[in-house]
DNA sequence: TTAGGGTTAG
């Protein structure tokens, strides 16, 4: 276990197919399927480079102009097909005269409608070699296409190939390598360039560029910041619209700063910018996290005053957090609610629902909307396995989950890590050990990348089955390979430990979390105030309870409970009737567990002069 | 100037 685990964090080897690798990988066979669309598309192709060219400079041949028009219409709603793209590219290749630029972007423009991102690329790589005219629009939709596809690296080689052909670069061209860097995660390499960019004149900005920017300050938790580039916006000469406001109302309601957020609402209104869809989604979206009901039905009443309509986007949020609230009755009404209203649910609407289900532990029911979904021509994506295997791993039923897994592997779809660690987690759950160890070295044998998560649930798993002393020595393989434990890292363990009578070693450990500065949370305190009480430390669990008052963590529930339950368990009835107090004066209630105990105690025949009472007070 | 860039869901 230790040997695979160091295997795992050492081996980070990216392959690499390179440019001329990826184009090949993304050119789609000019082979196969055929629908009526696609017919009607080649015939008419058909009959237009059978027709006679005309040179006439002055006069458009009607054969382009209905290319033109076909290329527009196509632009707007897209190829039925990638390949009839393809066809359509190779006759305007025959074409005389050939097609304008224009009419190429055209079709480049339909593919990326299409999301054939690679397709585009190709297509363009095939312009270049015939050498047909492109200009910076051609160029800026193929780095757009590169963004994409997560590689922002070609895009920037296109742009040395724009300088060396001596086109120029303009705001979109940026603009769209501005948000490659982002989307791949390069936040600090696309402000310092937005920042050059400006201090160079290279560029006069617009909307778009700083809601990009201000797009990656959200994503990459400043909040903040992006709200002083909002502020900074209204200074200059291109002011915030509504896309603008909707970034950073988005990233404060996910921030779960929703009154700022409604603040930001109230502004547009008052600067006359109208709040779309996107806007009052995301707000949605936000109170949804608090479970705010009364706000989102007031928002849903302003929607419909103002005439904008829910789409896909909203109802399935909304589908979404009922299901996770466990209505999931209220959540289908939503579903059929928004069929009747002309939306069609889709993968992410039918997940949520059974995310629902498998939260009720519903199977039958998840299953059936597998089933729903397929029929409705609706593709179960590989978040829509993982709910499903999430549920059957709950309900112990592991082998369902890996059949699941199995299942999705087949049609295509590739597992992410927290599939992975979903089944990991359930056969350690169900106490199939060998299994899950043969699991995890499948895992690190498949090049699945581990996550902290990962870690927590092997660790768990391990004290789980009575390992506490295999889990330390994972904890030390995990240090020696750069990896840092949270304080989540170190609860698991010390509560593994505590499991097997390892008090010592619990101590230890516990005296490294605070070595290493790390601050313990209310699970971390109510393990350790658990273990000792387990083990008849009182005073060490009292001394825990005072830590925590003076490191600002006030006592829950959980720890008055946990530590009542301890008094009871060593027959110290004093200390015990004092806590209770002290949880009653701070608002708390005994839980369950603590009820039955102490009213077995009553029951019992017992002397002791504390205890009769206490019996006295709870019994009078 | 009929072609290119920005925001939301499981």
């Amino acid at each position: 276990m230790r040997r695979a685990f160091t295997a795992c964090f050492s081996s980070n080897a990216i392959c690499d197919k390179g440019f001329l690798g990826f184009l090949r990988h993304g050119t789609p066979a000019l082979t196969t399927t055929s629908s009526s669309c696609r017919v009607i598309t080649l015939l008419r192709l058909h009959s237009l480079s059978q027709s006679p060219t005309c040179r006439n400079p002055n006069h458009t041949p009607n054969h382009l102009s209905e290319l033109q028009q076909l290329l527009l219409e196509k632009s707007r709603v897209g190829f039925d097909e990638p390949d009839d793209a393809l066809r359509v590219f190779d006759k305007m290749l025959r074409m005389k005269p050939l097609p304008s630029v224009m009419d190429f972007t055209q079709l480049l423009t339909a593919l990326v409608k299409m999301k054939h991102y690679s397709v585009a690329v190709s297509v363009f790589s095939k312009m270049c070699y015939f050498s047909i005219p492109v200009n910076i629009v051609t160029y800026s939709i193929v780095i757009n296409c590169c963004s994409h596809l997560k590689r922002v690296d070609y895009g920037f080689a296109l742009l040395a190939a724009i300088f060396k052909r001596g086109f120029v670069p303009d705001v979109v061209t940026y603009t769209t390598l501005v948000r490659g860097l982002v989307s791949q995660d390069k936040f600090l390499e696309a402000e310092l360039m937005f920042k050059n960019l400006l201090e160079h004149n290279q560029i006069e900005p617009d909307a778009v560029i700083f809601n990009t920017i201000i797009n990656g300050l959200c994503k990459t938790g400043n909040t903040s910041q992006a709200m002083r580039l909002l502020r900074y916006m209204e200074k200059t000469r291109c002011m915030p619209c509504v896309v603008t406001y909707s970034t950073v109302i988005n990233s404060l309601s996910k921030d779960r700063l929703v009154d700022d957020a409604l603040g930001l609402l109230a502004e547009m209104s008052d600067k006359g910018i109208q709040p779309d869809v996107v806007t009052y989604s995301s707000l949605i979206q936000g109170l949804c996290n608090l479970n705010r009901w009364d706000d989102i039905t007031q928002l849903l009443k302003d929607m419909d005053r103002h005439k904008i309509s829910s789409n896909k986007h909203t109802y399935s949020i909304l589908v979404d957090a009922h299901a996770k609230d466990g209505k999931v009755r209220d959540a289908e009404y939503l579903i059929e609610l928004m069929i009747r209203r002309g939306q069609n649910p889709n993968v992410v609407t039918y997940s949520a629902l059974m995310d629902g289900y498998c939260l009720r532990g519903e199977l039958d029911k998840a299953f059936a909307l597998l089933r729903t979904m397929r029929n409705e021509g609706i593709l179960p994506n590989t978040q829509t396995y993982t709910i499903l295997i999430n549920g059957y791993c709950k309900k112990m039923k592991v082998d369902t989950a890996i059949h699941l897994l199995k299942e999705m592997t087949l049609k295509g779809l590739t597992p992410t890590i927290e599939t992975y660690n979903t089944i990991l987690d359930g056969l350690f759950r169900a106490r199939r050990l060998d299994e899950a160890q043969k699991f995890y070295r499948k895992m690190l044998n498949q090049g699945v990348k581990l996550d902290i998560v990962t870690c927590r649930i092997l660790l768990h798993g391990l004290c789980w089955n009575g390992l506490a002393g295999e889990a330390m020595s994972v904890l030390h393989e995990m240090e020696s390979c750069g990896l840092v434990p949270d304080i989540r890292i170190y609860s698991i363990l010390i509560h593994g430990l505590f499991k097997d009578g390892k008090v010592d070693e619990a101590r230890n450990l516990l005296h490294n979390v605070r070595l290493k500065g790390l601050h313990p949370d209310f699970i971390s305190y109510n393990i350790m105030i658990q273990g000792f009480c387990q083990e008849g430390l009182l005073e060490e669990a009292y001394k825990i309870l005072l830590e925590m008052e003076e490191n600002n963590c006030l006592p829950n529930e959980v720890t008055y409970n946990t530590l009542i339950r301890g008094c009871f368990k060593n027959k110290m009835y004093d200390g015990a009737c004092v806590l209770i107090d002290e949880m009653c004066a701070h608002g708390f209630k005994a839980d369950a567990s603590t009820t039955s105990m102490l009213f077995d105690l009553l029951q019992s025949k017992e002397q002791d002069p504390a205890l009769l009472a206490m019996q006295k007070k709870f019994m009078p």
